[in-house]
DNA sequence: CCGATTTCTTAAACTAGCTTAATTTTTTTG
DNA sequence: CAAAAAAATTAAGCTAGTTTAAGAAATCGG
């Protein structure tokens, strides 16, 4: 039914077809054009996101009135502003399709319960929190060490389908760079 | 035996004293003194880290040859290197005690094990990694919207107990700003 | 395919926060 | 308690990266 969903939570648990099944019941699909919102500011987070194919991106709007970029997620990522999530706040985030894109979401309301009928998940999301806060480890260590130069050159070579995928002053937003200066950086380069 | 531990878990998952004994012998208590490392950079972070009681900071020393510290760990809080945890990779940083410090440790060895024991713990251990990426995208947007005067202030207000108890240069470190510069902050501010 | 909108580039002026280096204050330790 | 070590301050000069303001190029919707 949702192959990439499958085949990440068989990635870290083993679930049979059945347990599928019964989890698929729980999930709600969201499709998604591109530029359509899953979350603005103001409203609750109400579900925990993952991309079954296509694109997202979370913002903020700084006291610029800017657009500040926190998260990407990719086909197979899950996205979600957790303490909106968790403690039913109002979250200052927006989540935003850059591209149409297949969204499955399990809500907040559904969570507790689902988590009581297919235990296995409690597993499941230990894991991949887990890896979302070794990710936001490296990342962070990336931040202090580099120079944004350095932050913006590592990027783009670690992660070429982003910058072919996504504008660049959405890669900018995310390093935390103007777009201007990653133009000059460009420019530099070549 | 271990009040806060022990405090820590009921308060996400209800365990029975049967349980809790059971887990405090996969446990290993680790006693530092001030200064004393429980893990330094080239070794593999054996072990997650509960903070029963003191003070914790975890560093890494970049290319200028400065301590850049990424995290602390008061009383009550988790610490680790997840990514050299999870992948049994040898660790960038060094996790340190900054003052005399009862260390609770679950080595990556046993913590299957102790999972597959104490299945509850799925679930504990889920919500601590849960509420960690809550906390870190919180941090982001902080780190995003303020500026580095700003972020200092805001730290400095909203844990006083913090900037009593660490040395300000350490402060300065985790906030990403040079000692040299809190000192002007705080000499402006009065 | 064309007008509108979005994205990217250029370049000059500017500034928040760093660097350097010397001094003072505080803490630690024997 | 005194010497040594660690931490904090001061101040001047500097620079990585921003701001501002146009214009050019690419993409999109009808």
């Amino acid at each position: 039914m949702y192959p990439n969903f499958v085949k990440n939570l068989r990635r870290f648990v083993d679930l049979n077809d059945q347990e599928i099944q019964l989890l698929e019941k729980y999930v709600r699909p969201v499709n998604l054009k591109k530029k359509e919102y899953l979350l603005q500011a103001g409203q609750v987070c109400r579900g925990l996101y993952f991309v079954e194919k296509g694109c997202l991106r979370m913002f903020f709007i700084n006291d610029k009135l800017v657009e500040q970029i926190t998260q990407f997620a990719l086909d197979g990522w899950w996205l979600a502003d957790y303490f909106s999530f968790m403690d039913n706040k109002s979250s200052d985030y927006y989540i935003q399709a850059i591209e149409k894109s297949e969204i499955l979401a399990i809500d907040a309301a559904v969570f507790e319960q689902l988590l009581a009928e297919v235990p296995q998940l409690e597993r499941y999301f230990r894991i991949i929190m887990q890896r979302a806060v070794a990710a936001s480890q490296v990342r962070t260590r990336l931040m202090f060490e580099m120079t944004k130069e350095e932050f913006y050159q590592h990027f783009a070579t670690s992660f070429p389908e982003f910058v072919q995928r996504v504008p660049q002053y959405m890669v900018a937003s995310y390093l935390g760079l103007t777009p201007e200066y990653v133009s000059e950086l460009r420019k530099k380069k070549q």
